[in-house]
DNA sequence: TTGTAGGCGTTATCAT
DNA sequence: ATGATAACGCCTACAA
């Protein structure tokens, strides 16, 4: 091994000074018990000596490590890109890094990746759970028992009491589906995402209330499954244009669905939204982006994130104190209208 | 404090075993000098006591944390968050985490950012570097100086001799504004991005280089400046529209502006492509989503983030052997082709 | 093959 | 107000 090219150290700038590591370390971190004299002087030493702080060593003595470890499916969504934004945000201000983590989706490799990142010491775990159904609630309720702040967001296992903030889908599903009802559409269809995903229940759950509470029929030829993409909803929009009579509306669980549908129906000369009104969900970027713009249902991601890392702050910050944060923060979407569902827009 | 609910840690093993220390930290690590039995059966202990090695501890000794830093504007754009991605597959392989930073377009954050990152001890840090034109040299030139291994992507400050991975924005430009013209397109126009930022010089040149080798004028009105986004192109597409001749195609340095001007096309009738060509930059998520889709120059962020990752990787490890990594790497972007700019497209 | 001892850089607890 | 000392958990010469 060549010698590493070893920074300085506050024993470094203690020699330089003929004083005692301690009084540097006390100095450094602006403790009450130092001369303004000393105090001064070691920190002009420091800053000529070019001392950059050992976060490790420092983590190591003190049992902390001032960082926040993010697990979720994958950053380029932009979903999770979002949340992960409102998560730093809130860290930041607390002096929190965030080491941000991939599943892809697996839940083996997120189980890998809690164990990473407890070797890490972080000192709290925010997790947007693995969507492939092989959650190990064992795995997750020993960690809870063992005392490690822990907090989910967006999608939490199933049947695990645990803290975290998601957001309302169902209330969002209602609302999208009312909006089409006010709007004057008589036969609104559905495109359901995977129902063994408890997001894609609660929506169409909503979807169901809100049909049902203004006393409209709910034809069973009117749902059609998806998985969340595009193609998807080019072909559900074929199946559901070939009934009689035809939906006049759609509410989609996904927006990339939603996306596809309406190009197809572009593709016949079906009119959106005159003939066909469509409102889908997640308000992902890009929906203000196409022709006609899509209305949709925004998920509060910057709010998510934000909230979630708090309450993990608040825990790691209250291990003794009264746990305030175990309960589920349940955020509510916010609809945003755009022309793809708009009957009177110019 | 209370008691942290302290983990088990390699001593209390061994107290258990009536064995050192030393021997359990040896069978946790495939020591070759360690037998077979007492290594199965520490592992089985081990387990038994659901021990988690302390990496920060290990971190500290070996004055590695096997930690990568990595530095972007924005984790909620497309572009990054996809070079965020392949860094991770890399650093993956090789036994890396991934702590990622954001500057939001900030140097004097960036330059926070990156002493957070080296008091965290990370073994290596990247950069794509903040564009707000107040980059700092000599900041990063001391931490050149220091041996710190630094690797830049994408956006690499000027006059800055440094390992950097990069696409090549001219050839880019170059291939965008030479399709055009073999659709056959006459009277080529540029949304040209703020010329302060080079990546936006050199797609200009690249459309000019192209017309030139072409034989091409370049009508001084048909380049016009805007900031890469919607609006920008809506209001440009009305201005190149008001020229005599008109242009019957356009290359934008952004794809935002691309789909503005599509969108501000249409609402006057305009067909695209039959009556205005458009290819823009970036190729992000939702080129293939508006009608017509939109042309575009990828920029292979996934082997952006590989190559970066592995130049970091391979500088971590080889500190004492032949730098082989001071070079900067140029990839190729690629031309995507989608129906709006494809004459013959149905 | 295993044990001993020292140290990575910092902070907390004594004592002075 | 400052100094001395020990300890955080791990790794690695070196010794046995």
């Amino acid at each position: 091994m060549a010698k590493r090219s070893s920074r300085t150290t506050i024993h470094d700038i203690a020699g330089a000074l003929g004083l005692n590591a301690s009084t540097v370390s006390r100095a450094l971190n602006d403790h009450p018990a130092v001369s303004r004299q000393t105090r001064e002087l070691i920190q002009g030493k420091a800053r000529e000596m070019d001392y950059q702080a050992n976060h490790i060593a420092a983590a190591l003595r003190k049992g902390r490590s001032d960082i926040l470890g993010v697990i979720v499916p994958a950053v380029d969504r932009a979903f999770f890109a979002s949340v992960i934004r409102g998560i730093e945000e809130e860290a930041d201000r607390e002096g929190f890094r965030v080491i941000v983590c991939q599943s892809y989706d697996s839940s083996e490799r997120e189980r890998t990746m809690v164990e990473t990142l407890q070797r890490l010491q972080v000192d709290g775990i925010l997790i947007s759970s693995a969507k492939d159904g092989k959650n190990d609630l064992e795995f997750y309720r020993r960690i809870i028992a063992s005392g490690q702040p822990i907090q989910f967001f967006d999608n939490v296992p199933q049947e695990l009491d645990v803290p975290s903030v998601v957001i309302n889908d169902q209330q969002g599903a209602y609302a999208a589906t009312a909006h089409l009802i006010e709007q004057g559409y008589q036969r609104i269809a559905h495109l359901r995402g995977p129902q063994h995903q408890h997001i894609y229940r609660d929506r169409f759950r909503g979807y169901l209330d809100a049909l049902r509470d203004a006393g409209r029929p709910t034809p069973p030829e009117y749902i059609v499954d998806i998985v969340s993409h595009f193609d998807s909803g080019k072909e559900s929009f074929a199946r559901l244009w070939s009934l009689h009579p035809r939906p006049d509306a759609i509410f989609s669980a996904s927006d990339f669905s939603a996306a596809g549908g309406i190009k197809a129906a572009q593709s016949l000369g079906v009119r959106v939204p005159e003939d066909l009104a469509f409102i889908g969900f997640s308000n992902e970027p890009f929906t203000e982006l196409i022709t006609p713009s899509l209305s949709s249902v925004d998920q509060q991601t910057l709010t998510m994130g934000q909230r979630a890392a708090r309450r993990a702050i608040d825990t790691i910050k209250q291990r003794n104190a009264l746990d305030v944060s175990h309960e589920r923060l349940v955020l509510s979407p916010k609809i945003i209208l755009r022309a793809s569902s708009l009957r009177n827009a110019k």
